[in-house]
DNA sequence: TGCCTGTATGGTAACGATACCATATATTTA
DNA sequence: TAAATATATGGTATCGTTACCATACAGGCA
């Protein structure tokens, strides 16, 4: 590179102060037509860029946002959330500094320390999969918004799909095809025996019950099932809802994975989608989604708008203490050919 | 927050200047075991956390890199190319600055700005598919490496998948679990009639003919099909393929979402997988991989390794100018239970 | 004893941009 | 016409850190 051109080298070029410069820079008042334009043409012949390190150590804030998550690679449209944040942060001229935190909350630490050595204004630590999450660094250190996950404490602001919503409009687009009927094939991950405290399990079993309620269809314990979600599990529910002496007309699947397998399943019985039976799954992985014949109604979980909200809700609240807000996105339906 | 703590504070509250904090921070000699030990504890005591900004400035690299995207969003663990870059980043203790040049030009330009204002180190542009692009900035702008696709002229250092060898290892695999009549559906994309110059395509089959020749099998142009990649089509090549007069017994799928048609194409012709016919896939998609019954045998693209590759490039040849390598890396054979 | 070298220490000028202050001229108002 | 105000302009201290310089004193050597 050659070197760096300076503001000073701008104002010797256009033969004014450095503050006249400086001035242009900013669109400040008082600087005459003449100097105004001959700065400007300094700064396009010399391919002048202003420093944001020197600014922002003069005082300016530092532009920087810092977007932290626990790299657990899950469900792989979750890094839509940082395409969200970036979206976000663009649009207020912010930059994202990204890592993640690894595995263990030493190295989250680091990377936090890393977010404040560059005096970032607010971080960003999103999770891959919703959940509760102890946040590897102390809160004080910098504002901060939880994406797709949440503290225990609700102490911080955040920002989490509508898990109840997102059952409640599967099981609404079923009955409204006319179904009755409803199987639904929820996830379920044991910890040690203990019923996980995820969001999405029981969030969205209390929307697929609310939209029964709502539509006055009685509740029947026998047609939810819940999966360890290994295909093989998947596929033995399918085939067991399908063998009840009253089947389901439709099933509700916990994931798209899930709905896959129970395209199988139904196939191998000869069942026809959505003719016999109707599928709808969640999460919206677009490769199963679209890929499946015929491709699969579902449920589409708000990464990109996660993001873009932490973004936002960080920069609306600078100023100010930032209200530990829970905010719930939608899940809307994404209606394809299964239903 | 607090007003930050500085140098000058922690001279103050140890009893010596700034200059001898400033060894300390830095491992200068010339710094008596008492007042090194007097500093550390105020720098303790303080919560001190030097200012990047600050020695940016006074002359030290600013410990940045830039991560620029098309933010085509395909395939999606192609975002994996972001976290093999953090990594590497991390490794060299540099920060990763990310973007996405947006649809156009100009937005990609003022990504580049940025990123040039904050003075990176280096940028790397990565694509979400495999192909040639054009920079969308002057590359004399920064130093900078291409992940998964590169430029038609070569001047810039490159790192993509090896699709000849994907191509090659995928045909082995068959070939060795002892199918000799291997039919292959590959992926095509028109534009205006002409054939695309995707690597992933002319590559894929240049590897699949590499791997017949070495095992002595005869190439018949009838078993080479061409999806557009849309469920109607991949599923419609199947059957092709399977009423062949001389059936494969074994298929080689463009992609995992073309293997997933293909698995209920067989299915419905009760065609069983893999003692009736294998199948191999190509992306390694996990949720589809392992979502199918039996779990789908594939091929991995090295998206992680190409974003560590890039920014370990960038870092190692750091003083010296960029030599513009092209790097292949190896598509890797993933055996499930297809094959 | 005088001089060098090695150790220890702190003052201060940079780095690049901006805000404050001082100054100078032009324009308005009493 | 004098005074007040608006417009224009540049010098310089400052942000937090480090490099350079100056200084000081210890011990080693001739």
């Amino acid at each position: 590179m050659d070197t760096k051109v300076t503001i000073k080298e701008i104002a010797k070029h256009a033969q004014v102060g450095t503050t006249t410069v400086s001035r242009v820079l900013n669109d400040h008042p008082y600087v005459s037509a003449e100097k105004r334009r001959r700065v400007i043409a300094a700064i396009k012949e010399l391919d002048y860029h202003p420093s944001q390190t020197a600014r922002h150590l003069r005082g300016s804030p530092s532009g920087l946002l810092g977007f932290l998550t626990d790299d657990v690679a899950t469900t792989p449209y979750a890094v839509d959330i940082i395409r969200g944040a970036q979206q976000g942060a663009w649009e207020h001229s912010m930059v994202l500094l990204v890592a993640d935190s690894g595995r263990n909350r030493q190295s989250a630490e680091a990377a936090v320390d890393v977010f404040l050595e560059r005096e970032v204004e607010g971080i960003v630590y999103a999770a891959m999969y919703h959940r509760p999450v102890d946040l590897p660094y102390d809160l004080e250190r910098a504002p901060t918004v939880l994406a797709n996950c949440f503290l225990e404490s609700r102490r911080s602001p955040s920002v989490v799909p509508d898990e109840v919503g997102g059952g409640y409009n599967a099981a609404e687009a079923l009955i409204k095809a006319g179904h009755r009927r409803i199987g639904f094939i929820n996830l379920w991950e044991e910890q040690e025996g203990v019923p996980p405290p995820f969001p999405a399990i029981n969030g969205r079993l209390r929307g697929y019950r609310q939209a029964l309620r709502r539509y006055g269809i009685p509740f029947d314990a026998a047609l939810v099932r819940f999966t360890n979600q290994s295909p093989a599990d998947n596929y033995h529910h399918t085939r067991s809802l399908m063998s009840l002496s009253e089947p389901p007309t439709a099933i509700f699947c916990g994931n798209d994975k899930v709905a896959m397998t129970c395209y199988s399943a139904l196939a191998e019985l000869n069942l026809h989608i959505p003719q016999d039976v109707a599928v709808i799954g969640f999460d919206n992985i677009v490769d199963i989604a679209e890929g499946l014949l015929p491709a699969l109604t579902t449920i589409q979980l708000p990464h990109y708008e996660m993001g873009k909200w932490a973004v936002q809700y960080l920069m609306d609240s600078k100023r100010d203490a930032l209200e530990p807000l829970q905010r719930q996105l939608p899940c809307p339906l994404v209606p394809r050919a299964s239903v």
